[in-house]
DNA sequence: CGTCTCCAGGTTTTT
DNA sequence: CCTGGAGACG
C-alpha cells in the first residue's frame, strides 16, 4: 500500500519528509512529531527506490536508532536489513572493523569504556613511575577526552599532563585498544589519509540523516560533513532549545555552521507541538525565552487548556519521595492512570535512590534508566574480560583485571616483574608471560612460574576453540566452568551466599543473551568479537518485554525524546537545578541548565507536578535548602503553589489529597 | 609472596 | 551498598 503522507503528516513535517535532495536543516521543537517525520521520510525514500543500503541514518542512544528502525519497518512492512540506522559510536565501529588495520590496528580491537579508560591511563602513569593515587583519574579522564576531541586545548594549567597523555595513547595502540572518543576521531583520521575509503563511504551513503543534531560534537560534524560533502544529501534535524550535552563535547553552533558549509540549504520549522497541553508549553516557551542564545521560535498547540502546574515544597528528602508516591498511588487508584504514564524526573542519579526506597516500599513496579547498566556488573566485566583476551590478549586492561581472577597464584610481586619484562621489550603483558613461559630463566618463583604457565594454556585452549569456528555459547559456558567462576563468587562472599548466588545468576543471564545473539540469523557479524563490541556500547539498559506497565524513573538527561502523560520533576532546588558544580565550572552554563529545565517541563503531556525540598541531606550534612531561580521564569499564573506544610499533621493531609483527588481530571 | 579483612569514599549529566 | 586500596597474617 502506498504511503498516505499528506494524511499522515501536517503541512511542515510534509515538506521535510518528502524533500530528499539537497541539504536540509529541520528546526524541530519539543513535542513537534520529528520522529514521526524521520521515519516517514525514510519510508518514503524506499517508496521512491532509493535503496536501503543508501540510506544512513544516526543516532545518538541505542535507544533511538532501536525505536526508529523498528518503526520504520512498521511503516513499510519490509525486514530492511540493509539499512543504516544507528549511533555514531555503533556506526564509528562498523567503518573501524573493516579499515583500522590501515592505521596499523588489529581489527579485533578492544573498546574502553570509561572504567577501562581510567585502568589504562593509571597503567601509563605507574609505568612512568608516578603514583596513580597522587592523581585525579576521573579528572584526567575527561580532559583526554577534550584533548583529543580538539575541545581543550594544552594550557599551563594542564600541560604537566602531556606526557601522560602520550603514553596513554602508545598503551592503547599497544593494547590494540579504542576508547569512545576513537570511535569518531580515527574514521576521521582514516577518511583523510585514505581519500580512496572516503570515496567509497560517500558513494554508498548517498542519504544521509541525523538526529538530535544539537548534540553533535565538533568532531561528529566533521565526521557527518566529510561523509556528505559529496553528495549534499544531508539531512539534520535537531532543536537547539534542547542541547544538553554540551559537556560531553556538543556543540549546538553546529547548526550554525551548518549554514555556512551548505548555504542551499532548505531550512524548516516544525513548531506545532502535539504532546502538552497550552498552560505546560507556555511555561516551557516563557522560560526558555530567557536565554539569549537560540533560535527564535514559539511552539503553540491545539490541545486543550488542561491542568495548572503544581508546585510542593515537603520537608526532606524524605517526605518528598513519601509525598511522589502517594500522589501516585491516589491517581492510580482514583483516576485509573497506569504505572507506565508517570515519569518521575531528577537531574542527578543519586537523588533517584530515595525515591526507588519509596516505590519499593510501596510495591509501586518503576523501572530506572540510569545508573549502571547490566553489562557494567564487576560480574559481567570479569566473564567479559576473558572474551575480549579470546580475541585480543594484547589488551593489558582486560588482561589484569582476570589474571588473578579467579586467584590463581599470581600476585602483586609476580605481576610486577611481568610488567618489568613488558615495559623493557615494549611488550603487552601478556606477551611477555609468553616470553616468560619459554625463557631459559625465570625472574619470577618456580611457583608462580607454573601459574602463568596454566593461564597462558587455558588462554590458548579456549583460543583454538574460538577459532575453529565452533558454537562459541558452549565454548564460554565450559570456559566458565573451567575457571570455577562460581567457586570465586562463593569464596569471595563468604558471608553472604545469597549475593554470590544473584551475582551467578546474572552470569547465566548473560549467557542467554549470548546465545540468543549467536542464534539469531539476522545477525550478519558473527563472531564474538562483534558481540562484544556490540554489547560495550549499550551502556545503559535497554527496555525489555517484561518492564512494560511499569512507572519511569530517570535523569532528565535519559528522559529526552520520550513523553509521559504526568510528570514528578523532584529536587527543584537552587544547586540541583541548575546544578552547583555546573555554574562553578562556568557560570554561563546556566543557559545549558535552562535547557534542561526546558526538556523537564515538555515531557509531560497533561500533568506536571514539581517538588522542591526545604532542606536536604547533602553527605552527612542536612541543609536548608531554596527552590530552583527557574521557577521564578514561570508566569505565576500557570503554577499552582502549594504553602509549605506545618506540620505533619495525618488529619490534614488526608484531607489534602481528598482534595487533590476531586480536583484531578 | 599471596590472600584475606577491614576501611574509606562515593565524582552531574553518558556514548 | 559497593568497590578499590592498604595493611595484617599465614
Amino acid at each position: 500500500m502506498p504511503l498516505q503522507l499528506k494524511k499522515e503528516l501536517n503541512e511542515k513535517q510534509y515538506q521535510a519528509a518528502v524533500q530528499l535532495e539537497g541539504p536540509l536543516l529541520v528546526i524541530a521543537g519539543a513535542g513537534s512529531g520529528k520522529t514521526r517525520m524521520i521515519t516517514f521520510r525514510i519510508a518514503y525514500m524506499l517508496e521512491m527506490g532509493i535503496h536501503q543500503s543508501n540510506i544512513l541514518a544516526l543516532t545518538f542512544t541505542n535507544k533511538a536508532a532501536l525505536e526508529m528502525s523498528e518503526r520504520v519497518k512498521e511503516i513499510t512492512g519490509q525486514k530492511l536489513s540493509n539499512l543504516t540506522v544507528s549511533t555514531f559510536h555503533a556506526f564509528g565501529v562498523k567503518v573501524l572493523r573493516k579499515t583500522i588495520d590501515k592505521l596499523g590496528y588489529k581489527d579485533t580491537f578492544s573498546i574502553y569504556d570509561q572504567t577501562d579508560k581510567i585502568s589504562a591511563i593509571k597503567n601509563a602513569a605507574r609505568e612512568m613511575g608516578i603514583h596513580p593515587e597522587s592523581l585525579d583519574t576521573f579528572e584526567l579522564a575527561n580532559l583526554f577526552s577534550g584533548i583529543k576531541m580538539g575541545r581543550i586545548k594544552w594550557n599551563d594549567g594542564n600541560r604537566q599532563f602531556k606526557e601522560l597523555y602520550n603514553s596513554y595513547m602508545e598503551h592503547l595502540f599497544l593494547y590494540n585498544a579504542v576508547d569512545f572518543d576513537d570511535l569518531i576521531n580515527l574514521p576521521i583520521k582514516i577518511f583523510k589519509e585514505f581519500p580512496d575509503i572516503l570515496k567509497a563511504y560517500q558513494q554508498q551513503f548517498k542519504y544521509i540523516m541525523v538526529d538530535e543534531f544539537q548534540d553533535t560534537s565538533s568532531r561528529q560534524y566533521e565526521f557527518i560533513k566529510m561523509l556528505g560533502t559529496r553528495y549534499r544529501n544531508l539531512c539534520v534535524v535537531g532543536d537547539d532549545d534542547q542541547s544538553i550535552y554540551s559537556w560531553r563535547g556538543a556543540n549546538y553552533q553546529n547548526i550554525v555552521n551548518f549554514e555556512l558549509d551548505f548555504p542551499e540549504l532548505v531550512e524548516i520549522k516544525l513548531e506545532q507541538n502535539y504532546r502538552s497541553t497550552k498552560n505546560i508549553l507556555a511555561a516551557a516557551n516563557k522560560l526558555i525565552s530567557h536565554n539569549k542564545n537560540r533560535k527564535e521560535k514559539e511552539l503553540w498547540t491545539g490541545v486543550e487548556h488542561g491542568r495548572s502546574i503544581e508546585i510542593f515544597y515537603p520537608e526532606n528528602e524524605t517526605r518528598e519521595a513519601e509525598f511522589i508516591t502517594e500522589m501516585i498511588q491516589t491517581l492510580t487508584l482514583k483516576e485509573g492512570v497506569k504505572y507506565h504514564d508517570f515519569g518521575i524526573l531528577v537531574r542527578t542519579n543519586s537523588l533517584s535512590a530515595m525515591i526507588e526506597n519509596a516505590l519499593l516500599s510501596d510495591n509501586i513496579p518503576y523501572k530506572v534508566s540510569g545508573g549502571k547498566s547490566f553489562f557494567q556488573r564487576k560480574e559481567i566485566k570479569d566473564i567479559v574480560a576473558y572474551m575480549r583476551i579470546l580475541e585480543n590478549p594484547d589488551d593489558d586492561v582486560n588482561l589484569l583485571r582476570i589474571l588473578n581472577t579467579p586467584r590463581r597464584g599470581i600476585g602483586n610481586a609476580t605481576l610486577k616483574k611481568i610488567r618489568e619484562l613488558a615495559d623493557r621489550q615494549d611488550y603487552s603483558l601478556y606477551s611477555a608471560m609468553v616470553a616468560l613461559k619459554w625463557a631459559a630463566d625465570s625472574p619470577v618463583t618456580q611457583k608462580a612460574k607454573a601459574s602463568i604457565d596454566d593461564f597462558i594454556d587455558l588462554i590458548e585452549y579456549f583460543r583454538e576453540k574460538i577459532a575453529e569456528g565452533q558454537q562459541l555459547v558452549p565454548a564460554i559456558k565450559n570456559l566458565i566452568e573451567r575457571i570455577d567462576y562460581w567457586g570465586y563468587l562463593l569464596l569471595e562472599h563468604q558471608k553472604n551466599d545469597k549475593v554470590a548466588k544473584w551475582k551467578y545468576k546474572n552470569v547465566g543471564i548473560f549467557m542467554d543473551i549470548f546465545e540468543r545473539w549467536e542464534k539469531n540469523p539476522d545477525n550478519k557479524g558473527k563472531g564474538l568479537i562483534n558481540f562484544l563490541n556490540k554489547i560495550t556500547l549499550i551502556t545503559r539498559d535497554e527496555e525489555s518485554d517484561d518492564e512494560k506497565g511499569k512507572l519511569n524513573l530517570m535523569t532528565i538527561h535519559a528522559s529526552k525524546g520520550l513523553e509521559f502523560e504526568i510528570v514528578f520533576l523532584a529536587g527543584v532546588e537552587n544547586n540541583i537545578i541548575p546544578h552547583a558544580r555546573s555554574i562553578e565550572e562556568n557560570p554561563d552554563n546556566i543557559e545549558e541548565e535552562r535547557r534542561l529545565f526546558y526538556v523537564a517541563i515538555t515531557r509531560a503531556k497533561k500533568k506536571l507536578f514539581m517538588t522542591s525540598c526545604r532542606t536536604r541531606k547533602i553527605g552527612h550534612e542536612i541543609v536548608d535548602t531554596g527552590p530552583s531561580p527557574f521557577l521564578e521564569e514561570i508566569p505565576k499564573e500557570l503554577i499552582e503553589f502549594h504553602v509549605p506544610e506545618t506540620s505533619v499533621d495525618q488529619e490534614e493531609a488526608e484531607d489534602y489529597f481528598a482534595r487533590i483527588k476531586s480536583s484531578f481530571k
